[in-house]
DNA sequence: TTTTATGTACAGTTTATTCTGTATGAAAAT
DNA sequence: ATTTTCATACAGAATAAACTGTACATAAAA
């Protein structure tokens, strides 16, 4: 009468969790089964996540292999076990906050990049304009990729300490 | 000769710039709505909308609720004009920012309270569970409760200062 | 070497999301 | 009062995302 409890219980938690771990742009199931692997605290194995999730290997496998691009998991060595172990980094806030930190910066300096090509671009060619229209253009484009910038910055002075 | 050219390159960057209003949990087509909005600089009706952009006029209404529930967008009144006119909040980083931030202390401040609501009713019925596997359970929520605390704090650290 | 077990690629299916067109109600114009 | 013009509710279609089962490649076990 006390295993379905707890069973229970971690899927009152685990749902509750995911629900959070889904803003740093997890799929419901990467977040469920992320939650799940933190809650459950060892190291499992895919046919473990499967049947404890109820969803097939193969949706565990591609998960896991999402959440461990994210340094969110890590596969764990077993001698003497075939099977592959996976668990949940256990520094949660250290985790999440540098993954999604460094997913931020990436892609705005990224498409900083792009808007400062077009902005360039605009210059070299700026005959090719009616000069009215192109003004306003310019400076909204100026205020993107300031936006850009700013964002950038942000994120940057978030870097987490330890623990 | 001229014309067609701006348009080509209000389409560059607004699909560049769409693709970082993204992040901030915008769909694909509200964020391609906002920065054309955001470009075009002045108020638009909704016809003008759906034919930039080549959607339907019900889903420009759509999307502009949404953005507008996100106070990115605007109703501006024109009298004497039936059609109702929207423009981009000119307040880039400001408004995306705490739209964005207000949203994150909101969700995780709810779920923590969730969640706190679960350890104490551990608390209560502890005698009904098996006192070696529920401490472990007990443990990990306590870490969870402090990650949410921690984000909540960090989100509202980060309130945005005015332009 | 052969057999068995394991993870994943891939194609097809299911489920969820986004978009469109028609219909409707409200408000302005006639 | 009637007609026209607008925004949006709603249902169905199109598109995209998530999931499953089979098949295969790799590596361990026999």
């Amino acid at each position: 009468m006390k295993q379905p409890r707890t069973e229970q219980l971690t899927d009152k938690i685990m749902q509750e969790f995911a629900k959070t771990l889904e803003m740093f742009d997890l799929s419901p199931s990467e977040a469920r089964l992320f939650a799940y692997l933190y809650i459950s605290e060892k190291a499992l194995t895919l046919d473990e996540m499967a049947s404890a999730l109820g969803k097939s290997k193969t949706s565990m496998s591609t998960n896991i292999r999402s959440l461990s691009d994210l340094n969110l998991v890590t596969r764990i060595w077993k001698k003497g076990v075939r099977k592959d172990h996976y668990q949940a980094n256990s520094q949660l806030f250290k985790a999440f906050m540098n993954s999604y930190i460094s997913r931020w910066v990436d892609a705005t300096s990224h498409q900083k990049q792009s808007l400062k090509e077009i902005n360039l671009s605009i210059d070299e060619n700026k005959s090719a304009y009616s000069s009215e229209e192109i003004k306003t253009i310019e400076e909204r484009l100026e205020d993107i990729i300031d936006f850009h910038r700013r964002i950038e910055l942000l994120f940057k002075e978030m870097k987490v300490e330890e623990k």
